[in-house]
DNA sequence: ATGCTCCTGCGAA
DNA sequence: CTAACGTTCGCAGGAGCAT
């Protein structure tokens, strides 16, 4: 029954820790794609107040003042050290569920109820010993028990060094500790719920586990009311198998400065389809339909357009010139002179597996071949030869619309040509 | 009435 | 130099459409 929630402290800030010590005991923030705001911060940058998804120029000031060290974020190297992370997790248990980049669920079921303090303390120790990463271990009945409680042995409310297990708490024990927690930091309580919550008076977890669940269910949603079973032991959201493969694929990102003309979005566009044709590749799979998307900024004080249209693909594929050509079909239609567009993207659609794909009265055997041997040269120049060496031209050259990135680490652990020279 | 697909809102990390 | 505010994913529920 107990489920292990294993969560990675301040993920980013840890893994560029690891490999600049003098990153340790100072203040740290990484900052999102675009150097726009800050998604990981160090002990020491909490401390000092500031926010998650604070926006960087808002930070600047302080930062000077406190010696506040900013990165751009390195999501190659994350991404390697989230695998490295998550393959030794995977020996503590014969299920997990790998739930984001730096956390996962482990299904405990059948071990001694007495141990799992200790089992717990052991988890943390061989992450840190194996990959350097510190992390926090919450342990429960339910996963939204097991994420409390891993909020708890962060917080340090309640269990030691990091590790907490509601199974040793009898109720009087765990009324008190959710009568001093926020609703809100409940995982599936987010913004527009705690604060309609808050107008019912229900502020404290203790409060929406013992609300009227009548009144939940007619209120609010089917989620909530699985969330509220789920604080009371009764286990509402089932443990999944990672492997089941996702259902949509996007790519889109910030300009790093504003693009007007038809071209410019053309190129980004291009370049977000090639790299979405890819991931689509990557996981074997074809889309039915691609979306694009276009936007100005929404912060400044300028009228406000954002468009986006569906296309749909005569026949499913992963082909990457005929997945541009449908997303820049789609752009022509959305784009509209005399705007300054801060942003563009892309979203592959009713993915499915390509060997279950249905043969259609379309389907030209020969012309397919050819596409799947051209995207295999392409895909594997781009391995060896590193991403975006070869790219369709629709993308351009000049990537004039591309993201600041002006305090990037290296690459440590995917790219030799990164690595700092040692004499 | 019933069953779809599409779109929007919300939450999470 | 100024101005500057992320990305990707799943799910629920309602709207809109066809039958």
């Amino acid at each position: 029954m107990p489920i292990a929630l294993v969560d990675c402290n301040n993920f980013y800030v840890s893994c560029e820790r690891v490999f600049n010590p003098k990153l340790e005991g100072v203040p740290v923030v990484v900052l999102s794609n675009n150097d726009g705001v800050a998604v990981a911060r160090s002990a020491e940058v909490k401390a000092l107040g500031i926010n998650m998804a604070e926006p960087w120029f808002k930070i600047e000031k302080i930062a000077k003042k406190y010696g506040i060290i900013a990165l751009s974020s390195n999501y190659t190297l994350y991404g390697d050290m989230s695998a490295r992370v998550m393959s030794t997790l995977a020996n503590f248990s014969p299920k997990q569920e790998i739930y984001s980049i730096d956390e996962c669920f482990l299904d405990l079921s059948g071990f001694p109820p007495d141990s799992l303090m200790a089992y717990g303390q052991k988890i943390r120790q061989t992450v840190r010993q194996n990959v350097g990463i510190p992390v926090c271990v919450g342990i429960a009945d339910t996963k939204t028990l097991a994420k409390l409680a891993n909020h708890c042995a962060k917080k340090g409310y309640a269990g030691r060094d990091g590790v907490c297990d509601f199974g040793r708490f009898n109720q009087e024990v765990k009324t008190k500790v959710f009568s001093k927690i926020p609703a809100g930091d409940v995982w599936g309580v987010g913004r527009k719920i705690s604060e309609k919550l808050l107008t019912m008076n229900i502020k404290t977890v203790e409060d929406l586990r013992t609300a009227n669940p009548e009144m939940i269910r007619s209120q609010f949603s089917i989620v909530l009311s699985r969330t509220q079973n789920e604080l009371n032991g009764i286990p509402s959201i089932e443990l999944e198998d990672s492997g089941t493969s996702r259902q949509q694929i996007m790519v889109s990102r910030s300009f790093g400065t504003p693009v007007t003309s038809l071209e410019g979005l053309s190129e980004s566009v291009a370049y977000y389809a090639t790299t979405a044709a890819g991931k689509l590749r990557q996981d074997g799979s074809v889309a039915s339909s691609i979306s694009v998307f276009i936007r100005t900024s929404p912060f400044k004080n300028e009228e406000y357009y954002e468009n986006s249209l569906v296309v749909p693909l005569m026949n499913p594929t992963d082909d990457t010139t005929i997945l541009v050509k449908a997303a820049l079909s789609g752009l022509k239609k959305i784009f509209r002179n005399g705007f300054d567009y801060k942003k563009s993207g892309v979203m592959l659609m009713g993915l499915q597996p390509k060997d279950a794909l249905q043969k259609t009265l379309f389907d030209d055997t020969d012309k397919q071949t050819k596409s799947d041997n051209l995207m295999h040269v392409m895909d594997s120049i781009n391995q060896k030869m590193g991403k975006g060496s070869l790219t369709i031209a629709a993308s351009g050259l000049g990537h004039g619309w591309s993201m600041r990135r002006e305090n990037k680490s290296p690459s440590y652990t995917t790219d030799w040509s990164e690595l700092p020279v040692v004499r």
